[in-house]
DNA sequence: GCCTAAGTTCAATTTTAAATGAAAATTGGA
DNA sequence: TCCAATTTTCATTTAAAATTGAACTTAGGC
């Protein structure tokens, strides 16, 4: 027989959920997802599945692409206990390093796709006998977007193998 | 007599908007806003509202409220021309001091709204007795929020009045 | 090698955010 | 002051994003 009586979100864990829902909202990452890695980041002990979706009240499938998502990220691991298909879920150690994961996934990416774009850009533009204004304009776009490139893939070495 | 044929948009145009999507999406700012902007960016001489609209084809009310947004976050200005309502628009000089207004309305407020949230939160888990692991957890989040904010009213000072 | 608990997938649904446009407000010129 | 050109407002519509859950897949205990 299933449990399905969950204890419900004490007072602390919802303040805390609030809290990582306002941040990810930030960051473009949808709600269920804060929701979870709130919870774990709020509990003594690793969490199962079950136990996720069950408090926070959302669906499997929710739960599932969110700890997808988390993991792939970086911002949780799981561990395996033996003798049971069920993984438990906690939070990566370090906090700095899953906001790293987070941010290179979600910004270099958009960074380096518009780097040529931009290079044509100006060679079109210079080319075209755009108006000076609109040239350095484009220019500085371009250097704009070489320094942050610059700067996340320092500030956000990819991780190691 | 209205006119309503503008010139369609260049093929540069078009690629500027797109990157300006691209780029308004990691930071939550809406499409509208965006192509407003790109616009405005490329453009050698400032743009009447109706050639914003009628150019980009999207309705008036998005062209209010996107150059609201827009002159809000000191990313634009208006020049008045004498012996005529209207006025014209074209992207402030600075970027940098674009970015820096954007990054400020869009993540300053989360960071100081959460600062007694989270100082309540760590001095309730230290009376309540939580495990040291999550009083551990809840202080470094209360430090990271901490530098986040000193780092953010560093780098983004409120603009001279 | 079965079999079922555990987890994943993804089309359908719900929710949320953005865009529209008609009506209201404003503003500067006559 | 009056008026029409211009812009703003905001209820409604449309579009996009997130969530659900039933069907499907997988993994591991027996």
């Amino acid at each position: 027989m299933k449990k399905t009586n969950f204890l419900p979100l004490s007072a602390q864990e919802k303040e805390l959920i609030k809290f990582f829902v306002k941040m990810a909202a930030i960051l473009g990452v949808q709600r269920s997802v804060a929701e979870i890695y709130a919870l774990l980041y709020g509990s003594p002990e690793p969490l199962e599945f079950d136990v996720i979706q069950g408090r926070l009240g959302i669906s499997k499938g929710s739960v599932s692409q969110g700890l997808r998502f988390l993991k792939g990220n970086g911002m949780v691991e799981s561990i395996k206990v033996k003798g049971s298909r069920r993984e438990r879920w906690q939070p990566s150690p370090s906090l700095a390093a899953s906001l790293v994961g987070l941010l290179r996934n979600q910004v270099l990416p958009s960074l380096e796709d518009s780097k040529p774009l931009l290079k044509r850009l100006v060679e079109e533009a210079t080319q075209q006998n755009f108006s000076a204004e609109v040239i350095d304009r484009l220019t500085r776009l371009q250097r704009w977007n070489s320094r942050a490139l610059e700067l996340s893939t320092f500030l956000l070495p990819p991780p190691e193998v």
